[in-house]
DNA sequence: AACATGACGGACA
DNA sequence: GTGTCCGCCATGT
């Protein structure tokens, strides 16, 4: 962990700054970063902090607007689905929401 | 210092 | 429009 870098800690401030009700994408926060083409290493590092923060990770995910997770953590998806659903966002039972809607940056500008 | 991995993104078939 | 492959950037070993 130790997120040294002003990358990290760009990431983390800027997942901070998403406001409620809204969701983006970890190509959005890479992009507001530094590093446009980095959005691996968000969800890497959103990986790494988790519930450990106060950090809204649950509105972090993937430009399908669709949770990833690999790792298999289930449970984590569930739980972010009820999140968003309780911050207004709605939420399909593939995990789906609705960029063009509830995009916060420049995330509803692009989707399947 | 180098290699391998990873909650992704975009391009190509 | 859907599926698959390659690539980018940072972290960990």
């Amino acid at each position: 962990m130790k997120q040294s870098n002003n990358f990290s800690l760009n990431v983390v401030e800027i997942i901070k700054k998403i406001p409620s009700g809204k969701v983006t994408t970890y190509g959005t926060v890479a992009l507001l970063a530094g590093s446009p083409r980095a959005a691996r290493e968000v969800g890497y590092l959103l990986h790494s902090l988790t519930e450990k923060h106060n950090l809204p990770w649950q509105r972090v995910i993937n430009k399908k607007g669709y949770i990833s997770i690999r790792g298999g953590d289930i449970n984590l998806k569930n739980m972010q689905k009820l999140l968003l659903e309780k911050e207004g966002v709605e939420v399909s039972e593939d995990f789906m929401v609705d960029l063009e809607k509830y995009g916060w940056f420049g995330d509803s500008s692009r989707k399947t």
